[in-house]
DNA sequence: ACTAAATTAGTACATTCGTACAAATTAACC
DNA sequence: GGTTAATTTGTACGAATGTACTAATTTAGT
């Protein structure tokens, strides 16, 4: 028999326990990784019982649905900020999105998290599509740069230059991210990037990308 | 109190047990990921007995050792065959090396055991120890054509160009791997990485990686 | 203040987990 | 062929897990 949700959390309170208990179990999951993450260790996170735990998150699943959408969701929001003060030069603008998202990857939330994304949504349906809105997301306003820097390309040619591009960066968490072995080059790695992407940009040809060998 | 481990695989018989158990893990690990890994479900996989794979591996710890150890010799074995027939051109080594790389993400195994492995290396200390191990191996070859492509880079600025050049290629694997939304697109972006890497790593100064903003 | 709804706590149960251990079986060697 | 070592099986136990459920407590509306 299947328990129905009853927490909906809309009041002042509820409110409080939800974020109570979202910080909790995203703190476990960095810390110790998913496959320590269980509501016992939650509960105790967040200072509550096991059962009112239950009560907004009446299994693991949901809570993990809700974790990821909240976490994605800070992202998100520090990201459309640099939307904010947007450059009318599309070489400005490209540079500022990669140096935002590179220098992100030293954020210590970012460097464990978004792995631990990865790997999830390879056995996770809803990890993967939720993986796919994101990425999406953020290649939005590559996409655009991309086309003004470099109007010969087809659409679908921007749009794989810029998953080439928004990869390329992901890549970088494992290495440069907080705790990271180079995290120290983490300035220089935002540099190299900036310069090879942009040369990139400017100069492929449609037949570069196309070309079979 | 704490069980020695008695079985050294050394007869054949040992030797083909080890190797059931190690496939057995790594299916599993690799169709279900970490947080699903059980001794139990490994020696069913395995078709022996839980006894028995302990017999092997006294503890669960023991045999993850074992599986990473034994997954990235792969890897390595294949990437060593690079090596062989190696071109004295350094442009075209650079190629092949990318080329070789980028494919091997559409492995369906590379796909989602290197997620996992990442994942694990944020808070296992032998799994971030093996990563530094592979990678630094993988970036040796680069290096050496970096450093005869553009000479006039330093030591360190050859190893960051290296890094960078082998992270960004490592994040494509979320996207155009096995199975994922781009896979269809592995060629081009592997036309794009050989392209891009190869303009940044010729016309590279010293200045635009150390320079401060 | 009374009542109903929302929230919290506590308990209980079946399952799975890692691991310890002893006994049985098989293989190897002289 | 008998002995020893290597391998395999089976069982057991304590701890942890997800989740169902009931009762107590707090909050909000009238």
């Amino acid at each position: 028999m299947r328990n129905i949700r009853k927490g909906t959390g809309e009041s002042r309170r509820g409110k409080e326990t939800i974020l109570l208990i979202l910080n909790s179990a995203k703190t476990i999951l960095i810390e110790q990784g998913y496959s320590k993450l269980s509501m016992r260790k939650v509960a105790v996170g967040a200072e509550i019982s096991v059962g009112n735990l239950q009560y907004y998150y009446p299994s693991k699943n949901d809570l993990l649905k809700d974790l990821l959408d909240h976490s994605i969701d800070e992202f998100m929001n520090e990201f459309e900020r640099l939307r904010v003060g947007v450059n009318n030069d599309p070489e400005l603008h490209l540079r500022s999105i990669i140096n935002f998202i590179v220098l992100d990857l030293g954020n210590p939330t970012t460097t464990t998290f978004y792995p631990e994304l990865w790997a999830l949504a390879n056995h996770d349906e809803y990890a993967d599509k939720l993986m796919d809105q994101i990425y999406a997301r953020v290649r939005l306003p590559l996409e655009d740069c991309i086309t003004r820097i470099n109007p010969k390309l087809s659409v679908e040619q921007v749009k794989k230059v810029a998953l080439f591009i928004s990869a390329s960066m992901e890549g970088m968490t494992m290495f440069v991210g907080n705790g990271k072995v180079w995290n120290d080059s983490i300035k220089q790695m935002a540099n190299i990037a900036i310069m090879s992407f942009l040369q990139m940009v400017k100069k492929i040809t449609p037949e570069d990308i196309d070309k079979v060998l």
